[in-house]
DNA sequence: GCTCGCACTGAAAACGTTTACTGATATTAG
DNA sequence: CTAATATCAGTAAACGTTTTCAGTGCGAGC
């Protein structure tokens, strides 16, 4: 029963390892394992011997065996819409480096706001033994759910909680940013002034949209329901809606936007109609994207920061990993606010009169 | 030394693994583990009866398990660059499709440039057991490289061949695009023209430079080394490179980038500074990112197909896993082609003579 | 009717770790 | 000087699969 120490000295140049570090060590696998684990009871000579060693072979232990004993397979997954939007990548990119901090990998899944993805997105996570998932998309499947509780993978949305809500939830308080960017557009005399949303199906999409309309309401404007279209947050929707409302008899003199990605293709359509920006036409983002700085003219936008949303979520998650039955919700709110650049003026109606 | 069926009653859930299905259809594990894999030659009657209580039970094979005893993670590693440059999520996608139809997922990786972080990348590859790595970034260090070739993970180099070359290469032909865009310039009357590199100790971004060089000596027209500036392919550093050489004493009339976040941080460089484009300043990027349509104006630009990039090296991943010892190098070349769109029309100057 | 082969299932080894437990050695207290 | 204890190394079990191998039962051929 007892292995042999090395299977047989095949001629394939036979991966490395644990037993390998230990021959050359002089030690037993266990005391290599503690080594490179820095438990801190072995013998320093032997632990430097064993660093020595696993040096010298270019020794990297098997994550997959040490998750498979350990139970801990030290992976967060992170589901997000749509890698090619660039919010996302930015919000992978601090969420990567605060896992890494943290001594978490990352995997991440794209759902493409595709339900069938989704489910595939949540069972790859399930196969994969993460340890815990964030979540910054639409809801997850029930039966899914249900599998996640039972493995006591903690969950947290990103801003997207679903109907039957179980670990911890980010909420964005969009209010406040949203209703800055009415309230600039108001101050500047606009008073009509158009949303495009995002996919409705997403949450956070629906709250934007719902923030708009109580925020106009309370500056005492009238919501136009054609100027309120349906976008999915996507280039090609943002000027494809824009272009729709362009054609309407009556237009609006400003538009907001529930993302920044929106927000530039309505600027293409603009641009094509060659209405100057922010001249003609007032426009304003939604989520500030390192691009809106470049856009021209620079987007003015209301600033939803990633890494305050990355930053969260993995303390969330890994809270939840270290102490276990956290309660539910840390119930903190992500804030967000208007940056003004230059895609906001007057409107000209004001010169030109009623019509 | 049996184990029992089951550890022990324990109060907390109990993942289910696949002795729980095994026990739920009256089976061995054995059995189950071949219907789930569709092994032919299991009893369908049996087979069914494995399917129906893996589904009651929401079971998930581990794939740590999995991946230990067959010795194939079914993984793909992707090694780039720099997650939040667009081009990049758009590749992302692209060859996650690509894997997923050929039955792998993929593991990503990215490197922001920092040598420190290409070896923590490269190591994160060999300790979760991918089966093949993509690398579009810098070179590998050496000793990583072996450790690579050690255990036989096969390696493709997207446009980035180290000194010295192991598995597949897949090589971008930039001289006919760059070509394209330099002769497209030349048409245009312009004589002047600059040229923004990535980082140069990136193979891809030195070997664009070397296009523009040639293209520009076959051309006729003498490079002026001020007008040469090293950027890092971001949007700051399109801006600043274009404000130094806004500053020079004698301007360029055209510019080109080494990729398109270049172009457009040089956009704005050139609308903070009142410069129409293409009136006052032509400019061509290079990747044709998406947005490349949606900057204002439109991006004239050189493409390079992620699409062919991520299909071409999950391809030759694939073979390579397939059919062991395959030829090192599939050999083709990834063409590029000018996308001509509104960056680039006539210099002013030669209206306005000489000086 | 017996043997042979075929089709299929189940038992158990193996994958590369971690970790509980056992045991050896050194250290300290009495 | 002996006994108790602390310190740390090693042995072996365990993690959840796949896969080899042995075995069972059945049909067919003689």
């Amino acid at each position: 029963m007892k292995r042999s120490p090395k299977p047989v000295k095949s001629e394939t140049p036979a991966k490395i390892d644990i037993r390998d570090v230990a021959a050359r060590a002089g030690v037993s696998i266990a005391t290599v394992s503690r080594a490179i684990n820095r438990v801190p009871t072995v013998d320093p000579v032997l632990a430097e011997r064993v660093w020595a060693a696993a040096a010298e072979l270019n020794y990297f232990p098997n994550t997959q065996a040490r998750a498979l004993v350990s139970g801990k397979s030290k992976l967060l997954g992170l589901i997000v819409s749509e890698i090619t939007n660039p919010f996302f990548p930015e919000l992978i990119q601090e969420f990567e480096r605060v896992a890494v901090e943290r001594g978490y990998e990352i995997l991440i899944a794209s759902t493409n706001y595709d339900r069938k993805r989704m489910e595939q997105c949540a069972r790859r996570m399930l196969e994969r033994k993460v340890d815990g998932v964030a979540v910054m998309t639409f809801g997850i499947e029930d039966f899914l759910f249900e599998r996640f509780a039972e493995d006591q993978i903690p969950v947290v949305f990103i801003d997207a909680a679903p109907e039957r809500p179980m670990s911890s939830v980010l909420a964005v308080d969009y209010r406040v940013g949203i209703n800055e960017g009415v309230q600039h557009l108001a101050g500047l005399a606009h008073r009509k002034i158009g949303f495009i949303t995002g996919p409705l199906r997403l949450r956070s999409a629906a709250a934007r949209k719902a923030a708009f309309l109580s925020s106009l309401k309370s500056a005492g404007i009238k919501a136009d329901p054609t100027w309120i279209v349906e976008g999915e947050h996507t280039l090609e929707s943002g000027r494809d809606a824009m272009v729709k409302i362009l054609a309407l008899r009556e237009r609006p003199t400003a538009m907001m936007c529930s993302n920044d990605m929106t927000a530039i293709g309505v600027q293409h359509a603009l641009f094509e109609a060659k209405l100057r920006v922010p001249e003609d036409f007032s426009l304003i983002g939604f989520d500030d994207i390192h691009l809106a700085e470049y856009t021209i003219p620079p987007l003015t936008t209301v600033r939803m920061s990633c890494k305050d949303l990355a930053l969260k979520a993995v303390s969330a998650l890994v809270a939840h990993l270290q102490l276990k039955n956290l309660p539910a919700d840390a119930g903190e709110m992500i804030p967000t606010r208007l940056i003004v650049r230059q895609t906001t003026g007057a409107p000209k109606a004001g010169k030109k009169a009623k019509r």
